[in-house]
DNA sequence: TGTACATCAGTGAACGCGCGTTCACTGATGTAC
DNA sequence: TGTACATCAGTGAACGCGCGTTCACTGATGTAC
């Protein structure tokens, strides 16, 4: 009711009407700018124009702010690289298919850490609060693990993935295209220049392919 | 001269006589405990025994000690990997050896990751001082990745890792090792067991190494 | 060998900051009758 | 349809905390003569 005209104009209730959601919103847009530490429940109240005591009323404390707003930062991610992937030309060869979904899916991740850094290290950063139990399974339905166990099982289907190789196979793709960008963001590796980035970005999706390919038995 | 009796004893002189390295350590101890976040001026001053203020005419200000501690933990780091590691054996298949050295290495790496989360994340946090100039090469340099290096060279030389896959095969080895130690550290790996952990560590190794020696084209 | 003095490496007090969190409160909302 | 009242969602002031940093200072050290 009464939300339709707050959220639109300058504040002239004395409620806000959907503050919580406005404190996550903010609080994932500081986490953008300044990454997981610029999160706190002070700044997120005084972005959505509210007093720190009001976030009280939909937060038990700062931890649950940062987390929900880690699951913000995921949710934007997958939306920025879901987008990049766009729809899969379906007439090429089913293994080029698969093969150029999982490039494109690697090189948007790591794209998105180097555009977005703020963000990425949000939804990495580890919560006390969090709750364990739900988490290897939420992990299974989060967004960037789904699409690539798809593609993983796309890649055995098609007949290019040993499947004596698929089990468990998410987690090495996922590590180097993790560990990468964050070498990318804070180790040394800033100072490379596009060229080099690319070049990197470029030898590590090859690089991870080839190990999942299987290729002479590493003895 | 006063050094000698200051460092044994309880403070007896009014200088401190080794007061940098000892509040190096110090930070070092904190970000052990705590992380990157852990370390402050004031606290390594007071675990010296110094006033906060003392700490400035060793440092420049927070993000110069930071700097330090983050040096201290990267050669904590080697200091235990490398010991782990120990001498090749040397009558074995140069093959074998070479082989058995970069699992060795890699294993060690994690294992230090998952004992020392503190110093690990210290080793490889950010800092805005930084010299970007010599990052890169002071990088080349640090014990972790010359190791690294060394151990692809002689891949190389045995024979065993193609030439042409030769550049750049650190970037993704060490991407690899390094995201399979914070998914394992950070995200929803936490709760699995150790069995669970000790697969993912071996499924990762095992198709980095797959991943270096070539194998089918990944078209 | 002894002494005056410059320099060095600490002390102690204070500043302002942003933070998380709690308290007693009040204005707005919606509902029972 | 109107009104009393419970509940909900905010306000505003305050607390204590640890932090980085600066100031004027003083005790200890080493050196020139």
């Amino acid at each position: 009711m009464y939300s339709v005209t707050t959220t639109h104009s300058s504040r002239r209730t004395y409620h806000h009407g959907d503050l919580r959601n406005a404190l996550v919103r903010a609080a994932a847009d500081l986490a953008e700018q300044g990454g997981p530490d610029a999160v706190s429940i002070r700044a997120a109240a005084r972005a959505a124009g509210v007093t720190p005591t009001a976030a009280y009323r939909h937060f038990a404390g700062h931890s649950e702010l940062l987390d929900a707003a880690k699951g913000e930062a995921l949710d934007r991610m997958a939306a920025v690289i879901l987008d990049v992937l766009g729809e899969p030309p379906s007439d090429a060869d089913p293994v080029d298919v698969a093969l150029h979904r999982m490039r494109a899916g690697g090189r948007g991740y790591v794209e998105f850490a180097l555009a977005q850094p703020g963000l990425f290290r949000t939804a990495f950063c580890r919560s006390e609060h969090e709750d364990l139990q739900d988490a290897s399974h939420a992990l299974a339905e989060a967004p960037p693990f789904a699409f690539l166990s798809e593609a993983l099982d796309e890649l055995v289907r098609v007949g290019w993935l040993d499947p004596a190789l698929r089990p468990r196979a998410e987690t090495p793709a996922w590590a180097a295209v993790h560990g990468l960008s964050l070498m990318l963001l804070d180790g040394p590796y800033r100072m490379f220049d596009q060229a080099e980035r690319e070049a990197l970005i470029d030898v590590t999706l090859e690089m991870t392919l080839r190990g999942l390919a299987g290729g002479p038995a590493a003895r």
